[in-house]
DNA sequence: AGCTACTTTAGAATGATTCTCAAATATTCT
DNA sequence: AGAATATTTGAGAATCATTCTAAAGTAGCT
């Protein structure tokens, strides 16, 4: 049987991933998976607290670290800020950042995608991963 | 008359950026025009030193910053190590990172540039400034 | 040369993140 | 299930990158 309650879908992508299931994991993972920004390490572990979850902070970053090495969650790093996360189930992203309000909005463009393919193939490489952030102001 | 001497084309940039031009500011712009690399505050500190133009750590880091701050050189962030600088007198380009050597090959597209100003339009906004990081392995 | 504002310096301080290693816990083996 | 083994956690120390501080030095104007 499927996983289906989102406690199991969680535990599951630890697993999956190659590492064991833990209380803290657990919680670490699904703060990010609620979240609806894009939090640092420090946040992500004011927010397991706060949810009862008690984490501690070295732990918060050694696993944010984990799972983003295997690819469960995702790095943003912004100019000038400490690293954010994000989960990586969401389909791939690029993100544009409001440098007035530093709101996040994420776009998707498979047209840029295709010709960084075609400028990495040109210099004879094949693309691993990407960063792409527009630091943008709202059109006047 | 125009400066003529790579010196006077230095100086004229500190002082165009509205510096004053000051043994330590020449002498850290210096290096980072001579480099073919894109090193970070202490390798540019350490260039600085080997070039017998005595500065101190605090100066770079705060002089980079300052040039950076006046767009006379750009800063270069990387995943997860310290950033790096340039001189912005290059037309401006995008980044390779070949993963396992750590080379930056530097490109220019203006067509992913064009698709980048389109994407931002359609979410209301229009870029001041962007990154692109293409992180790659040799192709095979 | 003298004044004044801007700069530099060395070292302290800060901020972000990683490390250490003993205690706790997950998984494996009987 | 209970013991043995391999991982993981937590608290605080340690490290790395970068910025700050306040005292001493210097650029640029008169």
């Amino acid at each position: 049987m499927a996983p289906n309650t989102a406690d199991q879908i969680i535990d599951e992508t630890i697993r999956n991933s190659g590492l064991r299931v833990t209380r803290q994991r657990r919680a670490i993972y699904r703060v990010l998976s609620e979240a609806e920004d894009h939090p640092d390490a420090p946040e992500v572990h004011k927010r397991a607290q706060a949810s009862d979850l008690k984490v501690s902070l070295a732990t918060t970053y050694r696993t944010l670290a984990e799972l983003a090495d295997k690819g469960v969650v995702t790095r943003l790093t912004l100019e000038g800020e400490p690293t954010r996360f994000e989960t990586s189930d969401a389909p791939h992203h690029d993100h544009i950042i409001d440098l007035e309000s530093g709101e996040v909005v994420e776009f998707l463009s498979p047209e840029i995608e295709e010709l960084q393919r075609q400028v990495a193939r040109q210099h004879g490489y094949e693309i691993v991963f990407h960063r792409l952030q527009l630091y943008c102001r709202k059109k006047t």
